[in-house]
DNA sequence: CGAATGATCCGA
DNA sequence: CGGATCATTCGA
């Protein structure tokens, strides 16, 4: 599964306060020991084993003291390499929530109630799953450098995608 | 622009 | 062990 790929999908989570889906409309590629913004850049710790594993899984980190962001493991078994879900659509179950809800990492996993227990779960059967969905329409796909990275050689490189014109994007 | 806020990881 | 860092967010 590429970057590409999961824009359009659905997210959906089956949690305590019920069914929760958002459509995925920005993501970050993170390209594992080849990048050193990934996390799996300085090889393979307990918190970073997700990204080391099967493709298909979710990797979840909590970051600032504050908030958690929810990636996608992309590679095969043994090889690093994630997509970080940016931003998404409400669709279901997320009553009377404003259509920026979810515009953001943070945001995102905050309104679906996802935290770090939700790490390295099969987002095929599980209780988190990414579903098939309508793809994007090319002309409605944007890319740029990605968000919030320090000094890193790789930071100007275009591994950001986005629906354009979506309100679930956090920034144009 | 900077505070909030705590897990993580590296170096000593 | 200590402290620098951090794939963020919100408000002044």
């Amino acid at each position: 599964m590429v970057a590409r790929d999961l824009l359009g999908k659905v997210l959906l989570y089956d949690g305590p306060s019920g069914r929760r889906a958002a459509r995925i409309v920005e993501v970050e590629a993170y390209l594992g020991r080849a990048d050193p913004a990934s996390h799996a850049y300085r090889g393979l710790t307990p918190r970073t084993a997700p990204m080391f594993g099967p493709p298909g899984r979710s990797y979840v980190y909590f970051v600032y003291g504050m908030y958690h962001c929810l990636n996608v493991v992309t590679e095969r078994d043994g090889v690093a390499g994630a997509v970080l879900l940016r931003g998404a659509e409400p669709l279901a179950g997320f009553d009377d929530a404003e259509p920026d809800a979810l515009a953001g990492p943070g945001k995102l996993t905050r309104a679906f109630g996802l935290t770090i227990e939700h790490t390295n779960l099969d987002l095929v059967r599980s209780i988190l799953t990414v579903r098939d969905a309508p793809p994007v329409p090319p002309r409605r796909v944007a890319r740029s450098a990605r968000i919030g990275l320090n000094d890193h050689a790789t930071t100007h490189k275009p591994w950001r995608l986005y629906v354009r014109r979506s309100s679930g994007v956090s920034r144009p």
